[in-house]
DNA sequence: CAATAACGAGACGTACAGTATCGGAATACC
DNA sequence: GGTATTCCGATACTGTACGTCTCGTTATTG
């Protein structure tokens, strides 16, 4: 990461760290102020004050270069509290705040319009997606160990109905989510999962 | 709507509406193989063989052709049967058959990631994603009206619930949304709909 | 039959992707 | 210190596409 501490530092003028910065920083202003499509890399080499070959020299084309921009931004700062409902709320929350704070409410959907079309960027960009969603994972399967909901539940799919109503809004709603929201989708979605557990219990006992 | 029905049918050799139609279809065509990000202009007016000028008669840029294309698709097939359970399933499988097998899967988010840098496209498409949820809604009003769903439900909220898993899977994952999912989405979604009425009533009969 | 407006075709100016080339600067090896 | 090597910013270049414009042609109204 740092510099080049390691290996072959074989001859010639080191690629400037400085400037890379400067590209994916100026990349990341460019694509949240004008979105994925109207972005341009003259615009971004510009902003940067580097020359287009020194972009190219890094990345192959625009989309890597966007999607290394992307991977630098937060990821969902993870909360173990004890209590799920509290964890969730707070992941959440954490999660709103990124998107409406910082550059991922404007990047995640324009990329995301891209992937369906773009099998090399899913590739790189699914464990991105992943790795985002695994905070979530992990507090229902700690929940799981404790009790609070069972142990068959479908975490990938609870996952989903905790974020989905969030991304809906986040993708489609003009005005964006806010996290007053927050406590009431917890409770649905955590009401959802447990419920239905109650619901096959019940039907069990009797 | 349609073309020159009423009023004033002036002078001069009007619109064909083989061309319209035409057009449309191209942009569609285009728009599932190649995405929003890759479609052209040219390559509509060479599909539809027509002239460009033709297009940009009928419409001011690309985005408004897209959008009015995309308005073209069919909306979410409508279910009454008495039971929400069954709406709710039916609906959302329809849901998921027109996302796999039509251009929506494709089209949607290649909109939706315009959407935020582009409040007139907002403008344009707000309208239409209100259209194809208020089946959604209209469901679950009628649920509410049999007493299946408490009254106060945020029936907005609930719609995203339900909805929430198949969007963010039809836009991050790979592996796109089987019908078979569509049962275990529901259960979850609706026993957080009735599990947290039920537990709000508990709470104040306390 | 004259006026009008849309038609397909395609030329045109502008903008941008991605490539190539410039002289200069930084580094490694000798 | 000298030389080879590689990166630097700048900029010229090719190709593609948008959106405008102008052709000569065709359909419709009065």
């Amino acid at each position: 990461m740092s510099s080049q501490s390691s290996a072959t530092s074989s001859a010639g003028r080191p690629r400037s760290e400085e400037a890379h910065r400067a590209i994916l920083d100026a990349a990341l202003e460019l694509l949240v102020r004008v979105g994925y499509s109207a972005l341009t890399v003259e615009g971004i080499a510009s902003r940067a004050g580097v020359g287009k070959a020194t972009i190219y020299r890094r990345w192959t084309s625009k989309l890597p270069l966007v999607i290394e921009a992307f991977a630098q931004l937060p990821a969902l700062e993870e909360s173990d509290t004890g209590d799920l409902v509290t964890d969730l709320e707070r992941m959440l929350r954490s999660y709103l705040e990124v998107f409406v704070s910082t550059p991922l409410g404007a990047v995640v959907p324009s990329l995301a319009g891209e992937l369906p079309h773009n099998p090399e960027l899913m590739e790189v960009f699914a464990p991105l997606v992943r790795s985002r969603r695994q905070p979530l994972i992990r507090a229902l399967e700690r929940a799981v160990a404790r009790g609070e909901i069972p142990a068959d539940t479908d975490l990938s799919l609870a996952a989903d109905l905790i974020v989905g109503p969030i991304t809906v809004r986040i993708f489609f709603s003009r005005a964006k989510p806010t996290p007053k929201l927050v406590p009431a989708i917890v409770q649905l979605a955590l009401d959802g999962i447990r419920g239905t557990a109650e619901r096959r219990k019940e039907a069990d006992e009797r």
